[in-house]
DNA sequence: CCAAAAGTGTTCGTACTACACCCATGC
DNA sequence: GCATGGGTGTAGTACGAACACTTTTGG
C-alpha cells in the first residue's frame, strides 16, 4: 500500500527528552536505535505520527511503547524541522519533554529499539540526528521553568525528604541553594505536606518524608 | 507530477499571529481566504512549508508573501496538529508569532488571500479552521513574555514617547500600569534613550520622543 | 564520642506598590 | 484661562539573599 500527494510532503514524528533526577544528577533516557539511519547510536525515544493521532497522543504512545512511562507531566518543547536533519527525507520533529520519578521505574525497550538506558545529562553519548540540539533546548526550557513554576515536584516520588527535593532542584538549574531559604520558600507553596513519618538512611538524624498535596498540578508561581 | 510514500504523511503548514498595537488597542492582521476550505472567512496568514526550506523560512516567506513584513522579531509559538482540524487531509501547524509596529505598514495581499486587514483582537470575525484556539495560545504567550523580557519594544517605531510605550504594555498584558512606576521601571532598564526631540499632538505639553539603544534585542529580564 | 546530614531565625538590602500635584501647550 | 496629556518623588512593604549553630542518629 502506498500514498500519492500532489504536492511532497514531509515526514513527522516526536521526540522526547525525559528527565530524571538519579543518584543526585540529572539524567535522561535513550535509547540505543536498532535500524538504520544511525543504527547502533543513541537517540532520543520517538517515532512517526500515526493519521488518527494527535501529536500529544503521539508523544504518551511512544512514551509508553519505548520507555515504559504512563502518567507523567508532558508538555510541548519545539518543532525542529530544518531540511537534512533525517538522511532519509525530510522529518519533522515536534519534540517533547518530560519529567519523571526514578523509583519504580521499568525501562522497556520498543520494537525498534535495542536497549535503554539513563545517562548523566553531562556524560551523553554522541547522539543520532540534531538530538544534541533538542536535549540543549529542553535542559533550558526546564532550567527556565523550574524557577517560575511548580514543575519539579514532578521529579519527586510519593514520599521524599527536603533535601532530595532541594537535590533536584540544584541539579536542574544548574547552581547550589541555600537551604534555609529553600525550605522556607517550599513550605511557605504549602504545596507539599508532612507525612508524619521519618527516613533513616546512615549514621545521621532521620529526615522528615513530606508528600505532595495535589501531585498532578503544575501551577505558575512568582 | 505527484510524490508517493510507503506511509501516509500529514501536511505542514505555518501559521503566523501577526500583532500589533493601532489606535490604542491591540491588533492582530488577518487574511481573507481566497480560496477553499472556508473560502471568504478570516484567517492567520500562513501556508504550506516547502520541501527546501526551514520552518523559520516559510514563516518569513509568509510574512513576507502575505503582509508585505520583513526584518520583524519572529518566534516559534507552538504546533497544533489534531487530526481534522482541516477538512482536506490531515495538516499540521506550526505557529509563530510576531510583533511590528504599525506605522508604515503595506499590507499586501498574497495569491491565496483576497484581502488583508488588522482587527482589534477583542473585535475579531469568524475564523477558519482552529485559528481561535491558535491565537488564544499566541495572546497568552505575548501577555506572559512581556512581564518577563523586553519583547514589547517590538512594537514600538523608531521614534516613541513613553506614553505611547505604556500603552502597548497595558493592552499587550490586560492591565493599567501606573505611570510613575511605568516610567522609573523602563528607564532603569538603559534600553532606550531620549532623541532631544519632543512630539506634539493636540493641546496639551509636547512628550520627548526616544529611540531604542539596541533595536534588534530581545532581553530576558528579571 | 565522632562523623554526617537534618533542622532552624534573623538581618539587610532592594525592588515593587501606592499615591497627587505641577507643567507646557493649543484653543 | 481652561482643558488636556506630560512629567515628577517619597514612603511603606514584601520578598529574596546572606549567614552558623544545634540536633539526632549510627557506628
Amino acid at each position: 500500500m502506498t500514498y500519492t500527494y500532489e504536492y511532497p510532503h514531509p515526514a513527522v514524528t516526536t521526540d522526547i527528552v525525559i528527565f530524571t533526577v538519579r543518584d543526585a544528577k540529572l539524567n535522561l533516557l535513550l535509547i540505543k536505535r536498532g535500524m538504520d539511519p544511525h543504527k547502533g547510536s543513541w537517540a532520543l525515544p520517538g517515532g512517526f505520527v500515526r493519521m488518527e493521532e494527535s501529536l500529544d497522543e503521539c508523544a504518551k504512545r511512544e512514551l509508553e511503547e519505548e520507555a515504559g512511562l504512563s502518567d507523567v507531566y508532558l508538555e510541548q518543547l519545539y518543532t525542529f524541522g530544518k531540511p537534512g536533519r533525517d538522511p532519509r527525507e525530510r522529518v519533522i520533529s515536534v519534540a517533547y519533554y518530560t519529567l519523571t520519578p526514578s523509583e519504580g521505574m521499568e525501562l522497556a525497550a520498543g520494537t525498534d529499539a535495542e536497549e535503554a538506558q539513563w545517562f548523566p545529562i553531562d556524560k551523553l553519548p554522541q547522539l543520532a540526528f540534531d538530538h544534541q540540539e533538542i536535549i540543549e533546548v529542553a535542559q533550558a526550557r526546564l532550567a527556565a521553568k523550574m524557577e517560575y513554576s511548580t514543575i519539579g515536584l514532578q521529579f519527586m516520588p510519593e514520599e521524599f525528604t527536603l533535601s532530595q527535593l532541594q537535590t533536584v532542584y540544584e541539579q536542574a538549574i544548574g547552581r547550589e541553594l541555600d537551604k534555609r531559604n529553600f525550605r522556607k520558600w517550599i513550605l511557605s507553596l504549602k504545596l507539599i505536606e508532612e507525612t508524619g513519618k521519618k527516613f533513616s538512611r546512615g549514621a545521621h538524624r532521620p529526615a522528615m518524608l513530606y508528600r505532595i498535596i495535589d501531585p498532578k498540578s503544575v501551577k505558575i508561581i512568582r
